[in-house]
RNA sequence: GGCGCCGUAGCCAAGUGGUAAGGCCGCGGACUGCAAAUCCGCUAUCCAUCGGUUCGAUUCCGAUCGGCGCCUCCA
């Protein structure tokens, strides 16, 4: 297993990561409200997630990840509850709620599979763990952590001198009264937060022994992390925007109920603008996977545009940044597909001199876990594969990679593929309408009936593949 | 008011107390029937500005300018 160190906001430091279980990382992952489609922001953080997942698997790491799917919030209510009328019933109005959330579940889902996110191992429902965020309450209650008000309960801040550790606030320069809720006015302190909510008009409800009402939204991180993780957690991810209130609260509530520590390492994602400006569901400028699907834009691009900027680095994005970014893939994915065929490129220029293949490989794969270890260091990391590139196009121009140090390579293209998931290996076949148009273009070579030829690379081009005429008469392809 | 981040070539972006990785774009050349891919070469005397510390700073400190985030439910 290689060591890797990740930027701690409790500690603001960069710390190595050592899991409670040796070898097996349990992390919690702060998941999507499925009220509508993520935009490309919300996509950045379960992107960032996914890399910092897929290094500690690429680095021999066991990986339990626990994501949860929020689907019950205010957003989704009032979306949800708009077309029933006000007489009816609790459970119409769960069944209406249920509808949009599976809904843009499914929708996520999709997302992530797209863009090759790997599905977390367990994807817990926020609206399945009602009882054990109940009883989660109930002990803060019994601790004296937290306090009933007119069917709501509060979380008492002043009961946890912890608080504001995440965030690195400290109560004094907290602003306090400028948004209180209305309906919150029966809380003790304004900075206490509500647990549980009292029933209103119009919304979907639980029973409990504070009466109907629905779960704040914070408490369900921290019992269903607590349900499926364990009373220890590794690593905790999410946002930026998260770490106050939410995760600051999830401290609160997790260590409060538990008496010790819950989370090791609080690992957060920047945030991404679109020409300067934030991004929010609320702002409305926001672009879906589907609209840079719909301009033409592989999700897999847009992966890749963000993993090769840091994770912590605000992104301004922009359509032009996206098309770099599949400019570099290009060369990367050709990279590979040179490796995989036997040598026989042309090429040209003068000598410069001959390298050690396998000293370079060695070289870009210590460098690139170099640089990923610290704190998932993409930029630098892709450094590495790029000068390898580099390194090993020139040399093959001139001397061709033997067989074995081809495979040593590809080994290599696999192993920053299973991290950055961008380059894999593609089917190496064609199909028979590719094979004969390709037949036939070299039919129309060998006589030089050249405008025919073209047409027919023309045409295998909108097809989707791209040939490539050899110095040896060979022809390669490449799919593009 | 409190806490914090950022400012590196046309664009994106690493980085170090000892003199600027990598990618994209662009230009010239080689190779090619033409391409594509690839190669060779060129593209920041300089890292927002001004001071300070230092033998030496882009890297440390201070100030200034500019952009941004959080301080109650937004990834």
């Amino acid at each position: 297993m290689r060591p890797i160190s990740l930027f701690n906001t409790l500690t603001r430091k960069i710390e190595p990561i050592s899991p409670i279980t040796p070898g097996e990382i349990k992390v919690y992952s702060c998941g999507p409200t499925v009220y509508n489609f993520a935009h490309i922001g919300n996509l950045r953080t379960f992107l960032f997630q996914d890399l910092m997942k897929r290094t500690f698997l690429a680095a021999g790491y066991q990986v339990r990840h626990c994501m949860n799917i929020t689907d019950v919030e205010d957003k989704i209510i009032r979306d949800s509850q708009v077309d029933l009328p006000s007489e009816a019933s609790n459970e119409a109005r769960h069944t209406a709620m249920k509808a949009l959330t599976d809904k843009y579940t499914a929708f996520f889902l999709e997302d992530l599979d797209a863009m090759r996110i790997l599905r977390p191992t367990v994807m817990p429902k926020a609206t399945g763990h009602i009882g054990q965020m109940q009883t989660l309450i109930q002990n803060l209650m019994d601790k004296g952590l937290a306090y009933a008000r007119e069917g709501s309960v509060y979380y008492r801040i002043a009961g946890f001198p912890n608080y504001g550790c995440l965030a690195h606030l400290d109560r004094e320069g907290m602003q306090s009264g400028t948004s209180v809720d209305v309906d919150e006015y029966e809380k003790d302190q304004a900075q206490d937060f509500v647990l549980w909510k009292a029933a209103k008009a119009g919304e979907p409800t639980w029973d409990s022994s504070w009466g109907p009402g629905r779960p704040g939204w914070h408490i369900e991180c921290s019992a269903m992390g607590i349900e499926i993780l364990g009373d220890r957690v590794d690593i905790h991810t999410g946002g930026v925007d998260l770490v106050f209130p939410h995760h600051e609260n999830e401290i609160a509530q997790s260590e409060g109920a538990l008496g010790h520590a819950w989370v090791s390492t609080w690992v957060h994602g920047e945030f991404l603008m679109v020409e300067g400006e934030k991004m929010s569901k609320s702002l409305g400028n926001f672009y879906t996977l589907r609209d840079l699907v719909e301009k033409g834009y592989d999700p897999v691009t847009f992966r890749y545009a963000i993993q090769s900027n840091h994770y912590r680095k605000l992104i301004n994005f922009s359509f032009e940044g996206l098309k770099a970014a599949d400019n570099s893939l290009k060369r990367i994915r050709a990279f590979r597909k040179r490796m995989e065929e036997d040598g026989a490129q042309s090429g040209g220029g003068t000598w410069k001199e001959a390298i050690d293949p396998l000293k370079r490989l060695e070289k870009a794969q210590t460098d690139f876990w170099m640089a990923m270890a610290d704190d998932l260091n993409t930029p630098e990391a892709l450094a590495a594969v790029f000068t390898l590139i580099s390194d090993l196009n020139a040399q093959d121009d001139r001397i061709a990679l033997t067989r074995e140090e081809r495979d040593a390579v590809l080994e290599f293209m696999d192993e920053t593929d299973s991290i950055f998931a961008a380059w894999p290996r593609e089917a190496a076949s064609l199909d028979e309408e590719v094979e004969s148009l390709m037949a036939a273009r070299k039919a129309a070579r060998d006589t030089k009936n050249w405008a025919e030829s073209d047409r027919l690379r023309d045409q295998l081009k909108t097809m989707g593949i791209i040939l490539e005429d050899r110095k040896d008469g060979s022809v390669g392809w490449r799919r593009g």
